[in-house]
DNA sequence: TAAAATAATTGACTTTCGTCAATAAATACT
DNA sequence: AGTATTTATTGACGAAAGTCAATTATTTTA
């Protein structure tokens, strides 16, 4: 059974939707559970869905000579999709894990452009929604430019207190473009 | 004097606007021209406006102690902005430059969300946008994520030999992440 | 075209990070 | 609780990139 009050009242401070609308749009969500460890997408596969995160933790990472890089971290409520290849119509060179137990909201790309043809109000949803992504990869980009691995670190305590409580060591070191040796190091000279 | 035609073209392959929106829109465009060395946006300022290049070769870079780190170089029909600064309205940290003589198009914001209030294809606009950029800065993450210096060298060969023909190296060196002398030797080594 | 300014290369040296291996700590399992 | 497994730390060493300074090449400009 979907309970998507929740995702409708955090739709509504986006864009504010009309009754019928929202019909539309709930109509096209598929709820998932996920078990620990479930990859709801592998690399090789197409992206064709953009979702939100009801609960849990998940992760989005690729995979080089044999180890991980994880590229970010997806709480509750925050938008999820490997959306170059969603936008591309390209395989995926990423994976989607769920870190834990959760639950997710899925919106199957056909369905969203189907929408983008109904109203206004999808197309101003789907602008914020890719104005938001933006916003994270410019940020994280930015940190990439600018700063060493230990101001990255340090600017990780201060922005994203909840990855570092939640997520294991060399996860974040990954994430952070090192070794988890060196974060180690780096935790120990600050 | 204002000649649009081409910008028109490239507007109509994103989403097909008819007379009236195109007049509408094309009030709200500004062209100007720049000289060498001219700032369109200094770190400190707010960035209001999105554009697109219409002739020339413009950068993107911040400062720190002192050195330029470069993010991002425009060519021709790209967009361009500092989009973080625009879309959350605060003070970018960041510079625009024309390195050589050009002309841009740009766009206010309080004008772009007018014309969101005014038809879907707007919002459609908006949205090809921000995917676009998204798009880009998506790209350039992942390159440093996943690859060392010397393989983003080699993938700036290979997709955007464009910006190595037409830009000194010691801003490619800071567009890499590396220094001048290491991509000189990387250039060496390869 | 000559001089000046800017950009690129090279060498010597230092710093930072990665790698590999061992150990310690924390977590999960029965 | 006690064992097994996973994760984090530490040390020794090597590789890669940064820094500083000098030199060479290229471009600009007078």
């Amino acid at each position: 059974m979907k309970n998507l009050e929740h995702l409708k009242k955090h739709i509504n401070n986006i864009v504010s939707l009309n009754e019928e609308e929202w019909d539309v749009l709930k109509n096209g969500i598929q709820e998932i559970s996920c078990a620990k460890g479930d990859l709801i997408l592998s690399e090789g596969e197409e992206c064709d869905f953009v979702g939100i995160i009801k609960t849990g933790l998940f992760r989005f990472y690729t995979t080089k000579k044999g180890n991980e890089k994880v590229t970010e971290f997806w709480f509750p409520m925050d938008y999820f999709s490997d959306y170059r290849s969603f936008l591309t119509n390209t395989p995926s060179n990423f994976n989607i894990e769920a870190m834990r137990p959760g639950t997710i909201w899925k919106l199957k790309r056909t369905y969203m452009y189907k929408l983008y043809e109904e109203s206004v109000n999808f197309n101003k949803l789907g602008r914020i929604v890719s104005e938001q992504l933006f916003l994270k990869k410019a940020l994280r980009l930015d940190g990439f430019l600018k700063n060493s691995p230990k101001e990255r670190y340090l600017q990780l305590l201060i922005k994203d207190p909840n990855i570092l409580q939640t997520v294991p060591q060399y996860m974040i070191a990954s994430y952070l473009g090192i070794t988890p040796e060196t974060l180690s190091r780096i935790r120990k000279r600050v």
